[in-house]
DNA sequence: TGAAATGATTTGAA
DNA sequence: TTCAAATCATTTCA
């Protein structure tokens, strides 16, 4: 209403006095009334009176009176008077009218919102950042979990940003279309350039523009709630699956001389676990602390994983004797040579039970300790026994003694790259593992004469 | 419900 | 960058 005030007072300023206004319009002696100046003036400003007060009638009212005052003799000098004074206020409009730069908060929300997937084409909406949540958050099963749960919340998010988004376009179409339409009909009792009709559009659709940053902020707000909710994996941990673990557990257990997986075997582990790397290297690096901290806790379950370990290393043994008997029929003896004694094994059975009772020290298990070149001491930490370490590293070398003595009676070979004495390595005096820059080359048992490791050394 | 277990993070050193 | 060590935060279990 600004503007109409200003005509108001501009029209103030016009003189109508000796049939003259201000510009040289001149008007024609109203109708009805003596001629006077102060009759003009009268007549005048109910004409006007009632084109400002059109607005604040009701629609029929308004229609009766627009009828009149268009048919009013006065109405086009009228309009010829309006139509100068709109063109000198013009001026002051002109200035409003430049393009506004982009705002760069806006312009930072919406590559926000696309980033997320919650703007632009749906594809799978913010895939990946569910991935990396669902990454965070560990085992596989629960990953799908995660994934899921936060897709389908993200798609929430999205459903409703659109659903808003949309209603805010449909009002502001709604009210523009009204308006313009309000500004036309008015333009033939007032002038109204088009030009103005679409600055005013212009100004609605920067106030509605303004509701749509707020929802957009409030949009960002709750995927970056949804985000830290996924991905703070302190507040949502969860403990890796027991296959998991016993496969870490297998592979520190087996590698206790130098529990230092390398990249390729922390991926290995990773892919098995159906966990990350990284997490692999957290498990890693908390189960060396915790086992050197308290290795007495951890004996027995080192000495399961390491009977564990010795078993499967035994079937693998007893299906290479089996394999060898098979592939040299001319072979006089069925029996494996270890260093000078022979034994005669008549069953597969009978090896691996034979072979699972050295390894787990079960009662009647093979001493091996006339093979002293076989074993190296373990070192003690602070003068303690260092059992556990020894469980492990001792069923470890003789796995892979036996595997050499085997490799030259029976051809089993293969894979283990001549790497046959094992040395162990194990925590040092200053309570590290020795030699962890320069790993042994141990081999699980467990694994393929592929397997990775970081194991390099002899 | 509290303690233990466990996965993740932070910090400082090499 | 990686690791040890300390610590945090959550889960599991008795």
């Amino acid at each position: 209403m600004d503007e109409q005030a200003r005509i108001m007072q501009a029209l103030g300023g016009v003189s109508l006095a000796g049939h003259s206004v201000q510009g040289g319009m001149a008007l024609p002696p109203p109708h009805g009334h003596d001629g006077t100046d102060d009759g003009r003036k009268q007549d005048i400003g109910d004409i006007l009176h009632q084109i400002m007060t059109i607005t604040d009638q009701s629609l029929d009212e308004a229609q009766a009176k627009k009828h009149g005052l268009n048919c009013h003799r006065m109405k086009p000098a009228l309009f010829s008077v309006l139509c100068e004074i709109k063109e000198k206020t013009g001026l002051s409009i002109r200035g409003a009218q430049e393009e506004d730069p982009p705002d760069p908060q806006l312009m930072r929300l919406d590559n926000m919102l696309l980033a997320e997937g919650v703007s632009g084409p749906e594809k799978g909406g913010g895939s990946a950042a569910a991935a990396a949540a669902a990454a965070a958050s560990g085992g596989a099963s629960d990953n799908s979990i995660e994934h899921s749960d936060y897709r389908a919340k993200l798609t929430q998010i999205r459903q409703i940003y659109h659903t808003e988004l949309e209603k805010y376009e449909q009002a502001c179409n709604e009210f523009t279309t009204h308006v313009m339409n309000l500004l036309r009909e008015q333009s033939r009792t007032r002038p109204i350039s088009p030009k103005e009709i679409e600055r005013m559009v212009g100004i609605i659709h920067r106030k509605f523009s303004s509701i749509q940053m707020q929802l957009k902020q409030s949009t960002c707000e709750a995927v970056m709630i949804l985000r830290s909710r996924f991905l703070d994996a302190r507040r949502k941990r969860r403990n890796f699956s027991k296959q998991a673990t016993e496969i870490l557990n297998e592979y520190f257990y087996s590698h206790l001389s130098n529990p230092y997986p390398s990249e390729e075997a922390k991926e290995e582990l990773a892919k098995k676990c159906s966990i990350t790397v990284s997490q692999v290297s957290n498990w890693f690096g908390n189960k060396r602390i915790r086992y050197k901290k308290n290795i007495g806790k951890f004996q027995e379950e080192a000495n399961l994983y390491a009977a564990k370990t010795a078993v499967t290393a035994a079937h693998a043994v007893a299906a290479a004797v089996q394999n060898s008997q098979t592939n040299s029929p001319t072979t006089p003896s069925s029996g494996f040579q270890m260093k000078d004694e022979e034994f005669q094994l008549d069953s597969a059975e009978s090896k691996n039970t034979l072979l699972t009772n050295m390894f787990t020290g079960s009662s009647g298990s093979f001493n091996l300790s006339n093979s002293g070149d076989m074993f190296l001491s373990m070192q003690s930490l602070n003068g303690d026994s260092y059992q556990g370490a020894q469980v492990g590293a001792n069923v470890q070398s003789q796995v892979d003694t036996l595997r050499h003595v085997i490799s030259q009676t029976a051809g089993y070979s293969e894979g283990l790259g001549g790497n046959t004495m094992y040395s162990p390595h194990s925590l040092n005096t200053n309570g590290g593992w020795q030699d962890a820059t320069t790993p042994s080359s141990v081999i699980s048992p467990n694994e393929g004469p592929r397997s990775v490791h970081s194991d390099t050394s002899n």
